[in-house]
RNA sequence: GUCCCCUUAGACUAUUGGUUAGGUCACCACCCUUUCAAGGUGGUAGGACGGGUUCGACUCCCGUAGGGGACGCCA
């Protein structure tokens, strides 16, 4: 039988950076087995599901350019979970509790004042025959709750091998709500097994909710998948990622100026590896040696510097002409909206500086716009002083008979300072803090050239 | 607290009983150089600890410590 794998996400946030890594590595698994990735909005809580979510998930998902074949909302398949539980009524594996959730509540209280773990005591599965017909006539709210069967339960992980647990630690969970509405644990097995899911690779924090599910499947006589409980993404402070660390969902990264495929390339890197001592990888070489067996088993800090190094160095591969593109809509947040032709010459220019899309306001912001703020200490410095205004304005003067190209530039600048005694370092810190605001900026004769004779010269005479 | 999982440098990882423990990011130095980047060269830095098993352990076992996760009418 061919693979089939899902990714599962909740419509109850924006799509999780640590949700986008599972997404990958289920996609990843899928297309290097010529499989099916089935995507699947789990939305049976739906107090705090919403359709922005979804749209947020759906969204992400295709910036990160994982395409899916096959999609559901478990909103809509609930008369598919009701027919479940019907036959689970029948075999007598499941029964009624009447507890409210105040009284629940209490008793997870009083579990937490003695110390001890808190577990349903199953006080409703032990009702007389009399007292669960006079509830029910009560026309009391109810759940429903499944009979956890003694004895153990083994998880056999394709990432951490045998996980047992005693079947003593768990207890008989909700399978529906007051409402009628099935939960998590009964809809994911239901839908994985119907769904002919083959490998559920998921986040470590599912392992707990695994022998609960496994209960399940043998209970409807369903076909157990392999499990791969992947390590979960944590922060610098290795707990789990928060927004602290930078970014936790994955628009905060499309927003904020990454690129889709540095992003994939990292989410990759962390807690797997590729057979090879390569850290750039496209979707395409990470599809070709993807591999569960080469999934680690501990968590792994996300590493905002090694996301940025990647990003940078993809932002280097691009064309000047897509990165033109890229980077527009960031000048344009700044009323900045240069033309075709100087916005390539400064992407020329620029290209190997940014880290993040959004850098080019910060490093190449004056080539558009007249308005320079010049760096403080550096204005103090230079344009303070009677010394270096006297050499710019000279400078400024000789300058109006020059070709504007960067090799006749350089050419007359270093025949400047030589004439004056001083070093070429004496003119082109001053020119560049007049012409960009900043002392660090591309070369200064090729920020002369782009920016033209009539600005340079312009901006020559402001600090006088 | 209980259960489950994990443990190679600051971070991500390689190593599947025999290696001078390899690579990448970050960091430092040097080169290039008008600054910053990019690039190049070199460097600092690692098997949590304690016991076994073995001719030999980073690798296998046990314990300790540390970390993570779960403990919902959330997923």
């Amino acid at each position: 039988m061919s693979v089939r794998v899902r990714f599962a996400p909740s419509p109850t946030g924006n799509l999780h950076i640590g949700g986008a890594r599972t997404a990958l590595f289920n996609y990843l698994f899928a297309r290097h087995h010529g499989g099916t990735f089935v995507l699947r909005i789990e939305d049976t809580d739906t107090a705090r599901s919403k359709k922005e979510y979804e749209d947020n998930i759906l969204q992400s998902l295709k910036w990160l350019k994982m395409d899916w074949d096959e999609f559901y909302r478990q909103s809509e398949r609930m008369s598919i979970y009701k027919e479940h539980l019907e036959k689970l009524k029948r075999d007598g594996k499941v029964y009624k509790c009447f507890c409210t959730k105040a009284e629940l509540e209490e008793k997870r209280r009083k579990c937490d004042l003695m110390k001890k773990p808190y577990k349903y005591d199953g006080k409703c599965s032990r009702l007389t025959e009399e007292e669960l017909k006079q509830l029910e006539t009560e026309g009391r709210e109810h759940v429903i709750r499944y009979r956890i069967e003694p004895g153990t339960t083994v998880i056999n992980d394709l990432v951490r091998g045998a996980i047992t647990f005693d079947n003593r630690e768990l207890d008989d969970f909700v399978l529906t709500r007051s409402d009628g509405v099935p939960t998590y644990n009964f809809c994911v097995v239901i839908d994985d097994a119907l769904m002919d899911i083959t490998h559920i690779i998921r986040g470590e924090d599912h392992i707990s909710n695994t022998p609960r599910q496994l209960q399940l499947y043998k209970a409807l006589g369903f076909k157990e998948p392999l499990f791969a409980h992947i390590p979960l993404i944590i922060g610098a402070d290795k707990t789990k990622m928060s927004k602290r660390d930078g970014g936790v969902a994955v628009t905060d990264y499309s927003g904020g100026g990454y690129l889709p495929e540095a992003t994939i390339n990292f989410l990759a890197l962390l807690g797997c590896s590729y057979g090879s001592d390569e850290q750039v990888y496209s979707l395409e070489e990470l599809t070709e040696k993807f591999s569960v067996a080469h999934i680690n088993k501990s968590p792994a800090v996300f590493d905002m510097n090694k996301l940025e190094w990647l990003n940078g160095s993809y932002i280097r591969q691009k064309s000047d002409k897509e990165l033109a593109e890229l980077v527009k809509p960031y000048l344009a947040a700044k009323n900045m909206a240069p033309d075709e032709e100087k916005l390539i010459t400064v992407i020329k220019l620029e290209k190997e500086r940014l880290k993040k899309l959004g850098d080019i306001v910060e490093n190449a912001g004056f080539f558009f716009t007249d308005n320079i703020e010049y760096d403080k200490e550096a204005y103090e410095k230079f344009f303070k002083n009677a010394e270096p205004l006297k050499l710019l304005g000279e400078f400024e003067h000789e300058l109006r008979h020059i070709t504007f190209d960067k090799a006749s530039l350089e050419t007359f600048t270093r025949g400047f300072v030589e004439k004056k005694g001083l070093k070429l370092k004496d003119i082109v810190h001053p020119v560049r803090l007049a012409l960009t605001g900043k002392l660090v900026s591309a070369g200064l004769f090729e920020v002369m050239e782009t920016l033209g004779k009539n600005t340079v010269l312009y901006r020559l005479n402001l600090p006088k």
